[in-house]
RNA sequence: GGGUGAUUAGCUCAGUUGGCUAGAGCACUUCUCUUACAAAGAAGGGGUCACUGGUUCGAGUCCAGUAUCACCCACCA
């Protein structure tokens, strides 16, 4: 029966209706039956705020991989698919996007307007899960989850009142970042520092002022509280502790002088004005000395009533008034240019003004009475040591622990409110003077909610565990504690893996590992596996502006999901960066094709009766060299999976795919006239890399499956498993390896002109040790290679066995076999010395070694006797195999 | 200022706890329409593993230092 296939592999053509048959088949909800284990991951929801880029393909490239991977080793397996409302960045392309229409949020109003942003979410939302679907990914949407929706809101404001209740949500004044534009707060993460020129005034207060101070922002001396030197500064030692009052431009400033060690003396005149309400360092040092916060600059960025003639001025007019002022008092010293860094919001560029500000905290530091930690110490422990029984979280790769480790010892009290409209509204409400904090708006008429909303990372360090909420009813809080009542979260909380970019290691990874470890009492995770950022071949950051984007529909349309998947993931470690370029890309399309193809030549092959009994007798070398590698590259394949080497997984495979499978047996079967074996050999190869590719190319394996009239989906199908090598499967291995050599050996020979065409050529096997060989039909053996010899046109002409010694030759021993080549006008003679030299030093060296260790009564003492033995068998056999090789060079 | 990583073929990168002749893809050269695949096949060229020392029988791999590049954190009053 002879199928006919296309000669190419459309993937357009079958990957939508393939995965709308699995996704249909419920091939992606876990298994009731958790008996063989369970396995889930939480897909790192992307924002609401357009469409997948590269980086998110590749995440979901390594995250199918292991899905599906855990999902054939027969667990129940849960990828849970969703998307992130990222408050502030939502809302700032919104507020763009109205910007066209020539409209504010202010005008809309905050109903208007989120109702707006809710139909963009709702779009964007739309694109990517056709993206997410586009890339193959084999997660459960019937379990799909938003951080806005439903469920997740009863999750946020439970744990929210929990902490509250625990103490631990307090509202206070602090020096926030504050993003003058966006009218919002912003962590001190997402502000950004650009290099800029300023200048730097050197003046005093008043001309009576004993200390002269350097300042870049003049305009915010009016809020002057103190001045600060260092302790061991001997010009100011006399002034600290004195509080000493001054003129300012008309304002009339207490200044008290402090020592602090944190003031580098070198810089300016080694003497800074404190501005407690518009530094962060100098609200530090006000907190510390106990001095008085005044307001200069309001949330527009303007001066504050009560500054004479500076009020409702801008910061940078009042700045310049203050310059001209103090420069014809003649009170500056000296103007320079210096180079300092602006912070600015890194969302829409403005300069962030630091400003004291009424503001929700989460305190990191406080004792938790449940857990005996605080915050910090539980979020520390998860990852040094472990917590709640459990074996400390693992972050691959292992560098970045130190990362999380220094963040996490630094960390301040985290400012979870942002005064931005869409997000998680802060659940507390208040009437007449009180205030309530709780899951529900409180009964009454008059309660009015708090109007910021949560930083949206409050929302996301919580996504382990909600996702596995299923609805909200299932969220209670019982005496102080989080209960999740649901099957999904009893099954698969801690989550196996969780796999992201390191860029958002701090931003989230932190953060989760903070909310569950306090809200759950375990960890989110057992793994952490970060994946580099995808960069163009240049190394540059994909941008738009740059106009370098790669787009993965685009390329999935052009060369196909699976070639897209591949080129993420060979060549991409753990931690490093990628970089990606079309050409890669179009490379795993070819590769694509010739799995395709090898499938194709297979399936015309096929016979309708069903193959019969194989006679391993009737195996030939070849059959037992691919059967052999066979076995090495699943063992190999597995080992790499199971840690992680997703690329040297793949790059083995396709190793064996195309240059040992293809290239060699492939050709090899088709000369062959053991035809019911080799159809055999042939699709029992191709049955397990199918298997063994499907993590990684989903696609085009499960379409040759089903061209094999397998019944069943290749998704769903068990991972290969191992036999043990026999000793025999091994050597025929290797002597078919050094077969392979000789042949090409021969032929460059001939290529060289080096060989007389005519000129019959033998390769002769030494009869001697043929019992080794138990098993094999020899004629085959030699039929074998005398097919491979004319298929490669090399000029040998046989293949035969001798039993006596053939001098004048190159004598190899094989894996016990003797094998003979006639030396004349086959090798290079110097090249083949030069070999053999070089090889018997290496092993002189190795036995050296060896006989060092097994000398070495240190190691004879510790080592186990196993371990000595089988070292002595190897020194051993090398021992033999180099006086072999010394008998063999002296013969040359 | 503090930290982390990188440096391997023309380009992009692999290389596990040190071990046998350092690999792949792309590019390059030569040959081949051979009935799975020209998106192919066969063969080939190309490397002082950044540099200098050290440990070791043995170093791309471990240690110390140097150089260059990249990134992260802090801060620049």
């Amino acid at each position: 029966m002879n199928k006919e296939l296309p000669k190419i592999y459309e993937p357009k053509k079958v990957e939508k209706e393939i995965y709308t048959a699995w996704e249909k088949d419920g091939f992606f909800q876990p298994d009731k039956n958790t008996a063989n284990g369970k396995y889930s991951i939480v897909m790192p929801p992307p924002n609401v705020t357009g469409t997948l880029h590269m980086g998110h393909a590749a995440m979901l490239a390594i995250e199918d991989i292991l899905i599906r991977y855990n999902r054939m080793q027969g667990k129940s397996t849960l990828w849970i698919p969703g998307t992130d409302h990222a408050a502030i960045a939502t809302q700032t392309k919104v507020e763009k996007i109205i910007k066209e229409e020539g409209l504010t949020r202010h005008q809309l109003g905050r109903e208007k307007f989120l109702e707006r942003v809710r139909q963009f979410a709702q779009q964007s939302h739309d694109t990517i899960s056709e993206q997410v679907r586009a890339m193959g990914s084999s997660c459960d949407w019937s379990r799909e989850a938003y951080t806005l929706d439903e469920t997740r809101t009863k999750v946020v404001r439970t744990v929210f009142k929990m902490m509250h209740d625990d103490g631990l949500i307090y509202r206070g004044d602090r020096v926030v970042n504050w993003c003058p534009r966006c009218k919002s707060t912003l962590a001190d993460d997402e502000v950004e520092h650009k290099t800029q020129k300023a200048p730097l005034y050197t003046f005093k207060y008043d001309k009576n002022f004993p200390i002269t101070i350097a300042t870049t922002r003049p305009e915010t001396k009016l809020g002057d509280t103190a001045v600060a030197v260092n302790p061991s500064d001997e010009r100011y030692k006399k002034y600290v502790g004195q509080t000493l009052s001054a003129d300012f431009c008309g304002k009339k400033l207490n200044l008290k002088i402090i020592a602090d060690r944190n003031i580098e003396m070198d810089f300016g005149t080694g003497a800074l004005g404190v501005t407690p309400a518009h530094s962060m360092i100098d609200w530090k040092m006000a907190k510390e000395h106990d001095l008085e916060i005044v307001k200069v600059i309001d949330e527009d960025g303007n001066i504050k009533e009560g500054f004479a003639e500076f009020s409702g001025k801008s910061a940078k007019e009042a700045r310049k008034m203050i310059v001209e002022k103090l420069s014809q008092q003649n009170l500056i010293e000296k103007e320079e240019e210096i180079e300092n860094n602006l912070s600015v919001c890194y969302r829409c560029g403005t300069s962030i003004e630091p400003l004291p500000s009424l503001q929700w905290f989460v305190d990191v530091n406080k004792k938790i009475s449940r857990h005996g930690k605080s915050l910090k110490e539980l979020s520390l422990a998860a990852v040094s040591s472990g917590v709640f029984d459990r074996e400390k979280i693992q972050i691959i790769p292992e560098r970045f622990e130190k990362d999380y480790f220094r963040w996490m010892e630094n960390l301040q009290d985290w400012c979870i409110s942002r005064q931005i409209w869409f997000g998680h509204q802060i659940p507390v409400w208040y009437k007449d003077g009180e205030t309530f904090v709780g899951i529900e708006e409180p009964a009454g008429d008059e309660w009015i909610q708090d109007t910021d909303t949560l930083d949206t990372w409050f929302s996301s360090g919580m996504w382990t565990f909600s996702t596995l909420a299923n609805n909200p009813e299932q969220i209670k809080l019982e005496n102080g504690k989080l209960i999740i009542d649901s099957e999904d979260f009893r099954n698969f909380h801690p989550t196996d893996v969780l796999e992201t970019g390191y860029d958002i290691l701090f931003f989230w990874i932190a953060r989760m590992i903070l909310m569950t470890t306090y809200a759950i009492g375990d960890i989110p995770f057992k793994n952490v596996y970060l994946h580099g950022l995808v960069r163009d071949d240049k190394g540059k950051k994909m941008s738009k502006s740059l106009g370098n984007v790669i787009d993965p529909l685009d390329m999935i349309a052009k060369y196909g999901t699976d070639a897209t998947r591949l080129s993420l993931v060979i060549g991409s470690t753990p931690g490093n960066d990628l970089k990606l370029s079309e050409e890669k890309i179009e490379s795993f399309r070819n590769f694509t094709n010739k799995i395709w193809n090898i499938g194709r030549y297979i399936i015309s092959n096929q016979t309708k009766e069903k193959t019969g009994q194989i006679e391993c007798k009737n195996f030939t070398l070849a059959d037992n060299w691919i059967l052999s590698k066979l076995q090495e590259v699943v063992m190999q394949v597995t080992d790499d999976i199971e840690k992680f080497r997703f690329s040297q997984a793949s790059e083995k495979l396709h190793d064996f795919t195309w240059s040992e499978f293809a290239d060699w047996y492939l050709e090899i079967a088709k000369f062959e006239d053991n035809k019911t074996e080799k159809q055999w050999v042939l699709e029992n190869v191709l049955d397990t890399i199918l298997r063994l590719w499907h993590p990684f190319m989903p696609f085009v394996t499960e379409t040759i499956w089903k061209e094999l009239d397998r019944k069943k989906s290749l998704i769903n199908e068990k991972w290969p498993t191992t036999d043990a090598q026999t000793e025999n499967t091994v050597a025929h291995e290797k002597l078919f390896d050094f077969i392979r050599e000789i042949i090409i050996a021969i032929r460059n020979a001939r290529i060289e002109n080096k060989i007389d065409l005519k000129k019959e050529i033998s390769i002769l096997i030494s009869t001697e040790n043929q019992k080794d060989y138990q098993g094999t039909n020899t004629q085959k053996l030699i039929q074998e290679q005398e097919i491979i010899i004319k298929k490669l046109r090399t000029g040998v002409s046989s293949i035969g066995f001798t039993d006596t010694k053939i001098e004048n030759s190159i004598t190899r021993t094989i894996a016990g076999l003797t094998i003979y080549i006639p030396l004349e006008g086959l090798v290079d003679v110097k090249k083949e010395k030069e070999k053999i030299t070089k090889e018997i030093e290496s092993i002189e060296k190795f036995v050296g070694g060896l006989r060092g260790r097994l000398e070495n009564a240190d190691f004879v003492a510790k080592a186990p006797a196993q371990v000595i033995n089988q070292q002595k068998e190897t020194l051993a056999k090398k021992q033999t195999e180099l006086a072999e090789l010394k008998k063999h060079l002296s013969s040359l």
